[in-house]
DNA sequence: CTTTGTGAATCAGTTCACAGCA
DNA sequence: TGCTGTGAACTGATTCACAAAG
């Protein structure tokens, strides 16, 4: 054992890592304005949070400014995208070519940050005529053989609720194991297989919560 | 002043907050199943939660539970979705109706948990014959009317990173208190104005990270 | 006897404030 | 002198474990 764990192995913080990605866009922003030396405050307030939170994060990766001056723009990208693991090129599959997987499809941002959609599938064969972002859409009974021909570890599950589950075990049988879930429901997985979920409701929800709250105060206010 | 703050001025963590949606999903999936009564522990299972962060969550609401018993699925679906707002109708509007906008429009998760999309803008004269979901795409010219017509306080912008800051600004200025963003950039907005973002490639970043680990510890494994 | 509701204990995340280095 | 990197203090969220209620 040595005393330090070595290389890339140290634990990063689950709120630190979800911020890296918006750093790495920040960073990106700021390089493409032709900026090459950035301080902690100047990249914080580019990616919307304080100078101190920024710091301490950045400190879980290691030492990667110069005191007196800040962070060289160029290396800082690198090092936050090799620690993501977007300097390599992730294949994924995308399952549900409905209006969100069309959108999905096509969005360039998966493209420009490291992933490549290498496969449309859907259940309904009224849909394997259509050519969406340039690729064929699929059966989904080709899952297993586009998995292991591209050696794919992460699926995208944009289908509707209630077939969301069995797309998802039919994806950890198959080998993979990160799931981005677009249905609105929970989906379980065996241990060792990530799931995370993006809900587009839920976040109105949220808003309609504190929206709510808002015109409660004024009430409260033109009382008082 | 009285004692106690009435009604639904207790104020509630952000964090129980933001699972009270997944719950209310969960209920009105118990709900459609016929059943009519559930224990901590069932319902915790369905929203994929832990049974003790259940009913904490649940008591900064009140008690609506029934000790030795559990909960009335019924009432407590209603006192979630009271909490929420979403007993009641919150007029959107959607700025950018590209893929993603398209989606938007089309997803019916939106209609059925209290939102109506009133208003689909562009600032593309090219879309604006275009009807999607039974709505004409209209000028982006036409905010203020709609908000001022449909007294609109939540916004939705699915555009371009680079036209997001100044629709936000211009949704803002029109009277809308809470945005939605789903273009990939951070937005700023004045005090009181409530803003959630929603980034897709962010999401698979996170999993990327998590999967590069994975990797790692495989290796790690076979080297020992 | 079962299951809720909740103080107390623990754990994670954020902010402060300054020592250490260029 | 200026800005990073980081212990220490603080704040918020989660989990534990049990008293109170039906």
């Amino acid at each position: 054992m040595t005393a330090r764990t070595p290389d890339s192995a140290r634990d990063i913080p689950e709120a630190t890592v979800a911020r890296l990605p918006v750093y790495l866009r920040a960073l990106t922003g700021l390089a493409e304005d032709g900026t090459t030396t950035c301080s902690s405050e100047e990249l914080a307030a580019s990616a919307g949070v304080n100078s101190a939170k920024l710091r301490k994060d950045l400190s879980y990766l290691g030492s990667y400014g110069t005191r007196g001056v800040g962070y060289d723009v160029e290396y800082l990208r690198y090092q936050i995208a090799r620690e993501i693991g977007v300097t390599q090129d992730w294949p994924v599959v995308i399952v549900g070519i409905g209006n969100l997987g069309h959108a999905l499809a096509n969005y360039s941002g998966f493209r420009s940050r490291g992933f490549r959609v290498v496969a449309l599938l859907d259940a309904d064969p009224d849909r394997h005529t259509d050519v969406v972002a340039g690729l064929e859409v699929r059966s989904f009974e080709d899952l297993e053989t586009i998995v292991a021909e591209h050696d794919v570890s992460i699926g995208v599950i944009a289908t509707p609720a209630v077939a969301a589950q069995s797309v998802a075990d039919r994806m950890v049988a198959s080998g993979i194991t990160s799931i981005l879930n677009f249905a609105p429901t929970v989906l379980t997985a065996p241990e060792g297989v990530d799931v995370r979920k993006v809900d587009l409701s839920i976040e109105l929800q949220i808003l309609a919560y504190h929206e709510q709250r808002k015109a409660g105060a004024i009430e409260t206010e033109v009382l008082s």
